[in-house]
DNA sequence: GTATGATTCAAACGCTCGTTTGAAATTCCC
DNA sequence: GGGAATTTCAAACGAGCGTTTGAATCATAC
């Protein structure tokens, strides 16, 4: 068909990354499932048989995708998070920074629109950087709901998750664990929602809301939302307290009025 | 096989609610796509053909499941959100009774564990009763990219969403439109992943936090996280607020930059 | 009882899928 | 330059899918 890869490119790309780069396109568009290897093999201009060769099998080529990308990415958020550890020469970090140094590496990458990895993209370019694409197959991923899916990603985050409970714990000692591990549900529910992108009720009206942001601005936005329900007050605690009747001002600087529970 | 339905039960269950029922069991434990007609006829105890005999084909099977269901749940989401305005006579509504409204009957339904609509359960009867089922398979659809999906659930939306966004802009006055349906976004990400119950990343050790936790205690936990972040210090708006303790490094000073909005 | 319409049934159709195969092409190394 | 290893290729395999078909069965009204 099309392929012109007879005559190779001067940095020659091999199979092995133009087959990861279009299953990222093709897996963050249409799912693991419905993506088909030969619509795959073709985008990415190899043999159908390519894939069984490097990869093994389809399930063997999901698992390199994201171990290519994961690792790097959560790496990052290790990185960040012992920065700011050091910075703060062994006190609490400030949870919007702990929330920042998690996010951030995701919401960077997903920033990232270089033509991908090697001068990959042969076939017809679709513009998208690899790190753009690959957030958004993140997202589906964190819905995903095979077991193998999760397996994998619970092994590349093992570590992550540790480190970033452990962060949170002492930057909020007033949220007792259970609820602190309920709450980090929560809000990893929220980023995983906003960069998988598919928000199935388009919130009507305000659906151009999300079209066309840029991730500085959505950073800007989420994190004040996600320690607010970090920090608020405990449920058990008294009244249903928050911004509760007197609603209104948002305000709220009865911050530290959470002085319950151990 | 084990087909026993030729002496029919006493209640005539009927094919339509007999594949209504399989299916609701089996997409939302293998999704839409691996749940395949033949499996799911096979446990509903009728022929392959008898799907599209009723329903035109799987794609319309899909679609009746969530009409039976949905609708009846947001019938009522509006209804608990009547009532609420009905008492307060035109005032805002405190914005943690809005999230009851809108989360309230859902989890209400999760609790469902009647055996499924009419007697249906002949085979193997599972236990969990038909509402929870449900709910999963609907925490799944939240997440679902696929674009037939998306309309699907917006036609069922359009009208819940309009209301509760209307009623959460008269709740938090304070709060521009553009950063209020971020705010709904964030939301309903953290909804979605609760009743998804599919936490790719289990939160490792805290894993066995969400396992058998009832759901009126899930409602206490996430309604203060999420009022807190609906009422929010505004990101453009002086300090960074919050719980922030006062240190660390990253001041951003630029911040009523951004005068946004009406 | 018999005609009529609705429903169920076993069987097959056509298609797409992931994977395998064995030969051809290419690359590597001496 | 030649032999071995690696990589690519066209073709096919076998299984599973949603759907269709046409006859058998059932329910209902005369």
């Amino acid at each position: 068909m099309k392929t012109a890869p007879k005559t190779r490119d001067i940095v020659n790309v091999n199979t092995r990354e133009r087959i990861l780069n279009a299953a990222e396109v093709l897996f963050a568009e249409h799912g693991f499932e419905r993506a088909s290897l030969r619509a795959l093999t073709a985008e990415a201009g190899v043999n159908l048989a390519a894939v069984n060769y490097h990869f093994g099998s389809k399930a063997g080529l999901i698992r390199a995708v994201f171990e290519r990308r994961l690792a790097p990415l959560n790496a990052e958020r290790l990185n960040e998070l012992a920065a700011l550890e050091r910075a703060a020469r062994g006190g609490p970090l400030p949870p919007e920074r702990i929330i920042e140094a998690f996010f951030g590496p995701v919401l960077r990458m997903s920033m990232d629109r270089r033509p991908a990895a090697r001068g990959g993209s042969t076939q017809r370019d679709r513009g998208a950087g690899s790190g753009h694409r690959f957030i958004r197959l993140l997202g589906r991923a964190h819905t995903e709901s095979r077991q193998a899916m999760r397996e994998l990603l619970e092994a590349e985050y093992v570590e992550v998750v540790e480190r970033f409970k452990a962060a949170l714990t002492r930057a909020l000692p007033q949220v007792p664990e259970k609820e602190l591990a309920w709450r980090m549900h929560f809000t990893l529910g929220a980023m995983s929602y906003v960069i998988a992108g598919t928000d199935a009720v388009q919130l009507s009206a305000s659906y151009e809301v999300r079209q066309s942001e840029h991730p500085e601005s959505v950073m800007k936005r989420i994190v004040p939302f996600l320690v607010a329900g970090l920090t608020a007050p405990l449920p058990e605690a008294g009244e249903r307290g928050a911004g509760a009747n007197a609603p209104a001002n948002g305000r709220r600087d009865d911050r530290n009025a959470e002085r319950k529970a151990a």
